[in-house]
DNA sequence: ATGACGATTTACT
DNA sequence: GTAAATCGTCATA
């Protein structure tokens, strides 16, 4: 017998358990999967996130210890995704890190779409009603836009990516080409001293992050 | 019970 | 560049 396909491996809690700052730059080139009901595989290469700090962090939402219904998965053990809903209107998702109790997360920013590109897109252009067509950079381009692509909501929170067959983070056998690019979080200005703090990290030259 | 506010996206001037 | 969309969540009462 002899392998015909390249090793998938799958993350485990051991890797989730770094802290944000750590997890937020080595989850840029792993694998994304949502997996659907159906079987359906929508998956992409992380290629922008932001690291949250938890309890000191002005920004996050576990800032002072806060702990309700909504962020409770971010005190759960790492590798629990924390997906919260905002603006009335979008998903956020989150891959819960650190130590088990500690309220510390790395937020998904942007994919570059790989597995269901048909299925991303047309979960894209449902709920808009633009009328220029969907640029293939502009499918996973930001928080929001990862969840509604690859069809991630609030039921998904609290769900074990070590675990799950419905989400999952895969090690990329070839690893990510390029450079990071660090620079302040987005749409944080209420965080005060936090705000400037260059907790985010972006694929140089990659087309599909939200923003250079 | 009420009011203020988003870890955003889109459309429009 | 600015502003609208749209409602769950949270703090206050």
């Amino acid at each position: 017998m002899s392998r015909t396909g390249p090793i998938v491996t799958r993350w485990t809690r051991r890797d989730f358990s770094a802290d944000p700052v750590t997890l937020a730059q080595r989850l840029i080139g792993a694998r994304l999967v949502r997996t659907l009901e159906s079987g359906c595989r929508l998956s992409g290469i992380i290629v922008e996130t932001e690291a949250y700090l938890g309890v000191l962090d002005k920004a996050a939402h576990s800032f002072g210890g806060r702990r309700t219904p909504r962020t409770e998965p971010m005190y759960g053990p790492p590798g629990t995704a924390y997906v919260y809903f905002t603006y009335g209107m979008h998903h956020c998702m989150n891959v819960v890190c650190g130590a088990e109790g500690e309220p510390v997360a790395v937020l998904l920013r942007a994919l570059e779409p790989v597995e269901g590109i048909d299925a991303i897109h047309a979960n894209r252009s449902r709920q808009s009603k633009r009328r220029a067509p969907l640029k293939a950079t502009d499918l996973c381009s930001g928080p929001a836009k990862i969840c509604q692509g690859l069809e991630i909501d609030r039921s998904l929170s609290g769900c074990d990516l070590v675990m799950s067959d419905r989400l999952l983070v895969e090690h990329e056998p070839n690893k990510r080409a390029g450079e990071l690019v660090n620079t302040p979080r987005i749409g944080v200005g209420y965080a005060q001293e936090w705000t400037a703090k260059p907790l985010r990290w972006r694929l140089s030259g990659n087309r599909h992050v939200s923003r250079n």
